[in-house]
DNA sequence: CGTCTATTTGAATGTACTCAAAAGCGGTGG
DNA sequence: CCACCGCTTTTGAGTACATTCAAATAGACG
């Protein structure tokens, strides 16, 4: 099981005894997970976390009308979950699938919630890391509001320059949130620069 | 200083001891704010963390077109800051002002970090409002992605059917992410029902 | 009251969507 | 290694939702 991309990113916000470190190790369970198969589908009930080694996983919901809206990518040294079913413990609305062969690392909601009575200082790690993704969402939220598709596209190329290579442009125009159609005659009429 | 509010917020997670509670306390600031008084402005280094304990704030930024998009309104008992300026300590890009005459709770960056260090607990607190956030944001995202102007309309009359009442339409525009004229005419032609 | 801002209304415009169909591409099996 | 199948991307024409700009009206506040 390869912890050690966890563990350095614990290790940017705490500091942990060995044991410490062992004791938070023997709760993750390694999964190997092939491309475009899934964590969760939409009505399961996420009762865990998910840490990306390698590869790459999304998530993602399903409008009444079919059409697939991203909420986020997760590149390796992210977390991705769906946060309200874990908080809630009811079904999900999100579905989450690898778009890459991928290595995970998993935790369970009761795992989770034993490493924070047992190893205090997760609190501080996960407040943290959830204190960035809620600034990166806020983000993102403002740009869908104020910014045009084309902007939008420009903000996701700098933002996830690896993935843009690798990912489908249905992908992309999932997350930024234009039709695959749309985001297709845009990138090929560049005429007018601006 | 009223901050029994609080208090009450801060136990629905942890539980503090007398000492623990007062010594929380004696960080917060209490200060009174008029009706469209600012809290920040865009540029400003913000370096505290306001909790509503009445009244209501609201948290917005202003594209280069010069239209103002809300991020966030906070009515009593909520939190609401500039959290990307507050992790970055630099010069945020939001403006927070008082769209009531309001009573708010004022904690310094720099005593939050006193608190956490002092008073460990105030970690799961602090992760658990901001996993909540971050799930209605979210929620959010997703909403500005799926649904129409009128849908979105309706989701944010039934997210705060208090504040749909004392706020102008403009505002309310500004956080669904259309234009007042759009609203204005949207509300005023139900002829279709649907 | 008078001023300032919010709301309404209308006409013209634009950005992005819908639907449909063709073309490209990648993987799979023969 | 090639042919085929399914999925993605492209392209086009028509449409719709929402914006822009302008001006009139209504409300709020001092």
């Amino acid at each position: 099981m390869n912890v050690s991309r966890l563990l350095e990113s614990v290790a940017m916000y705490i500091s942990l005894t060995p044991d410490e470190t062992q004791r938070f190790v023997s709760f993750l369970k390694s999964r190997k997970m092939r491309k475009r198969h899934f964590l969760y589908q939409e009505g399961d009930t996420n009762t865990q976390l998910a840490f990306v080694v390698d590869g790459c996983l999304r998530s993602y919901s399903v409008d009444r009308n079919g059409f697939e809206h991203v909420l986020q990518f997760a590149p390796p040294g992210w977390w991705i979950g769906d946060m309200r079913s874990l908080l809630t413990q009811r079904p999900g609305t999100l579905y989450i699938d690898a778009i890459d062969d991928s290595e995970i690392l998993l935790i369970l909601k009761s795992d989770l919630e034993q490493v924070y009575t047992t190893i205090p200082q997760f609190e501080r790690y996960f407040r943290i890391i959830t204190e960035k993704a809620l600034i990166a969402f806020q983000h993102r939220l403002i740009g869908n509001m104020s910014l045009s598709a084309k902007e939008r596209y420009e903000s996701f190329c700098r933002l996830y320059p690896t993935l843009i290579q690798r990912l489908p442009q249905k992908q992309i125009a999932a997350y930024i949130g234009v039709t695959p159609e749309f985001l297709s005659k845009m990138l090929n009429q560049p005429a007018a620069d601006k």
